[in-house]
DNA sequence: CGTCCCGTTGAGGCGGTTCAAAGTGCGTGG
DNA sequence: CCACGCACTTTGAACCGCCTCAACGGGACG
C-alpha cells in the first residue's frame, strides 16, 4: 500500500548539509534503525541497484561514494546526486527504484530493510515525522541544483559544485579545502548538465585563475575561497 | 522542532500528476485535515506568502493558480511549480519559507494550520507516512524538471511542459486537448530556465509546425498530440 | 609495449541570449 | 466611445557561450 505511492528514489541527507551546526547528522528514531541492517561492500562501477529493481532496502554509505542517476532512452544522463559516507540511499521508491545507484569507486554500505522502516513509522509517528523530514531536505537539495543547472553558466555551476563537495567534507571531518573528488569529469558533467569538455576548461580556467589548484585531475585544493564564493553566487559582476 | 528541521517548501502534489488512474487526489488521513481551515481569495500577483515568511499554514488551492518560485539576489528566478486546484502549497517549510508563491490571478485557497497537523502527525503515524508520500512525490517532480531543464533543448522542454499541463487539465476533468495558460510567458521562462523569447519563438515554431494552435497568447490547443509527445521525450530523430 | 580509459586542448558551428523595436490586448480616464 | 498608457507578446538581427568533432596526453593494466 506504501508500495505504490512512492515514486522516487532518495539519496537525501541525513546528512543535513546546510543546516547549522549539524555534525550528529541521523536523526534520533531513524538513527535507531539504521544502526540495524546488513553491510556489503561494492567494487567500483558496481550497480548497488538499477531503475526498475524492487526495491527491499535502503543503503547508509558507511565507505566509498554513491552516484544517483536517471537515463533516458536515447543514451542522456541525469545525476541527481553524489552519496557520501553518512548519506542515505534509496528511500523514497518502494515499488520499484526510479534511478540507479553506482559505487564510484570501493563502497561499503549498510542495507536497511523497507519493510520493518515502514511498519515502525505507521504505529510511531516520529520515524514517519522523520522520514518526512528527510525527504523534505533531499527536495530542497534537489531545487537547488535545479536552480544552478538552469540558471547558472558553467563557471558557476562548478565554482557552486566545488563549494557543495568542500562543505560535504567539512561536515564528514575532512579537509574542506583540499580533497579528492571521488566522481569523475563525466559523472560532473551528467550532474551539471554540462559536457566533459566545458567541465574540463572550467576547471583549467579556474586553475589559471588562480582560484583552485589541480595537481592531479582528481585532487581540488581550493585556494581562493572568498572567490570561488562570489563567482557561485551571482553572475559575474 | 520539527521547526528547524524542514527546509523546503512544496507546492507538491496531493494531485498525483502520473499515478496511474488518479483521479481521487487527496489519501484519507490527509484528505480529512484538507477540509478544514479558513478560506482565503488572493488576486493575481498578489503572494500567499514569500520566502523568508515564517511558515504557519500550509494550502489548498480550490480556484486560480499559483506560482512557486525562488529568487536570486541578483533578480534571477527560478519558478520551481505551478500549483492548480486541489495542489498543495507550502508543505515543509516550518521555521520559514524558503520559495515565495504568488498567485497567477485571482486564486481562492484554504489554509490548514501546519500546527494542528504536526501534533496529529506525531501521534497517528499514518498522516506521518502520507506527508512523506506526498513529499517523495513533489521530488520525483522536481527531478523530472531537472531533467527536462538540464537535458533537454527549448523544443523539447516546451513540448513536455504542454503536455504536462494537458495532463493536469485532464486529472482535473478539463480538456486535456484546449486549455488556457494560467501563467505568462515570463513564468514559463523563469520554469524552463529560458529566456521569454525563446519562449514565444518556441511556441510560434510549434504552431507553423502544425503541432499546436495559439488562437490567443494564452489559449492553447494540441493539434498533434503524437508528434508533441515524440518532441518531448526523445532528442530530434 | 600496446590498449583502454580518462582527461585535456583546439577549431568551428549552432542554439539560445541579448538588444531593439513593433504588435496586441486591456483597463482607465477624458 | 475613443485615446492613451501599460504590460505582455512577438519578431528581427547580431553575438556569444557551450557543444561537437577531433586529436593528443597520461596513467593503469594486460
Amino acid at each position: 500500500m506504501l508500495a505504490t505511492a512512492f515514486t522516487a528514489d532518495t539519496a537525501y541527507a541525513v546528512r543535513g548539509e546546510d543546516r547549522p551546526n549539524n555534525r550528529a547528522p541521523a536523526p534520533d528514531a531513524l538513527a535507531q534503525r539504521l544502526a540495524d541492517g546488513t553491510v556489503r561492500t561494492f567494487e567500483g562501477k558496481e550497480h548497488i541497484y538499477r531503475e526498475g529493481d524492487v526495491a527491499a532496502h535502503v543503503y547508509v554509505v558507511e565507505v566509498g561514494h554513491v552516484c544517483i542517476y536517471k537515463m533516458l532512452p536515447d543514451g542522456r544522463r541525469q545525476v541527481i546526486d553524489f552519496a557520501y559516507p553518512g548519506d542515505l540511499v534509496g528511500l523514497g521508491a518502494m515499488g520499484e527504484h526510479k534511478c540507479s545507484a553506482q559505487a564510484t569507486s570501493r563502497t561499503r554500505v549498510r542495507g536497511i530493510p523497507l519493510a520493518s522502516l515502514h511498519q515502525i513509522a505507521r504505529t510511531d509517528g516520529r520515524l514517519g515525522v522523520k522520514l518526512y523530514e528527510a525527504v523534505s531536505r533531499e527536495l530542497q537539495a534537489t531545487r537547488e541544483l535545479l536552480f544552478t543547472v538552469s540558471q547558472r553558466n558553467a563557471m558557476e555551476r562548478v565554482a557552486a559544485f566545488l563549494l557543495a563537495i568542500s562543505r560535504r567534507c567539512e561536515r564528514n571531518g575532512e579537509d574542506p579545502l583540499e580533497f579528492v573528488l571521488p566522481m569523475t569529469r563525466s559523472d560532473i558533467a551528467d550532474f551539471l548538465g554540462l559536457t566533459i569538455e566545458t567541465v574540463s576548461r572550467t576547471f583549467t580556467r579556474l586553475r589559471v585563475d588562480r582560484l583552485i589548484d589541480l595537481s592531479q585531475s582528481v585532487l581540488v585544493t581550493i585556494v581562493d575561497h572568498e572567490a570561488l564564493a562570489r563567482l557561485a553566487e551571482s553572475k559575474g559582476h
